[in-house]
DNA sequence: CACCAGGTTGACC
DNA sequence: GGTCAACATGGT
């Protein structure tokens, strides 16, 4: 199968049309989203963010200066909310004292080193605020994305993924970013820990 | 009531 | 290198 990933980008498209993703208003809300967003539903991930603009603290700088108590109230519902208080905390710090927008600009592969050396941010958290804050090709591999694989014969860690999808596709930003959106919709309905119902991928 | 969600970390093989 | 409990709330 040549073109297989391809192939499953176009019917999860035609499936459940372009997603448009990421949902958010600046890049920082989308960093402080990929962060939130660890093993939690996004609906979760929302009211927290809307708590936090209810305090004006969907900055760098503000929630750098924030007290730790009041990030935990905002973000409570997301759960895991004190370790990830205080990851917030220090990822912001970090953003506000070396500046959002050269630090998105740097090149992907420093990029995403420095990012890796946060606390709290792994490689896939570091992948999302690399594909939809700072705009630039790499591909996200969530745990959806490791089930589909596994419907259809491809195993691997997580680089090892990343690899394949990356091989098997154009390097395009929006096709990445929508392509990844798609996955997680078709999971979200489709595939959970011990179902896999109506397996549309199967027949890629 | 049990299971799960757009993971990461540190400990231990 | 890989595996595993801990982290914690809210929805089904």
């Amino acid at each position: 199968m040549p073109d297989q990933m391809l192939d499953l980008y176009h019917l999860l498209l035609a499936k459940f049309g372009p997603q448009y993703w990421w949902p958010a208003e600046t890049e920082f809300e989308v960093i402080v989203g990929a962060l939130l967003t660890q093993q939690t539903r996004w609906e979760s991930v929302e009211q927290a963010i809307a708590n936090l603009k209810d305090r004006s603290l969907l900055t760098p700088a503000a929630l750098a200066d924030a007290d730790q108590g009041t990030i935990e109230e905002c973000i409570r519902c997301t759960g895991f909310y004190r370790q990830k208080a205080e990851r917030l905390q220090l990822l912001s710090q970090y953003f506000d004292h070396n500046g959002i927008t050269g630090i998105l600009g740097m090149p992907v592969a420093e990029l995403r080193r420095e990012l890796l050396l946060l606390k709290g941010v792994g490689p896939e958290t570091a992948d999302s605020i690399i594909l939809y804050a700072a705009h630039k090709p790499i591909f996200v591999i969530d745990a959806y994305t490791k089930r589909i694989c596994e419907c259809i014969g491809v195993t691997g860690g997580y680089e090892t993924l990343q690899k394949h999808f990356e091989d098997s596709l154009p390097r395009d930003t929006h096709l990445y970013q929508e392509f990844h959106a798609l996955i997680v919709m078709y999971g979200k309905q489709y595939c959970t820990r011990k179902r896999c119902n109506d397996c549309i991928i199967a027949r890629v």
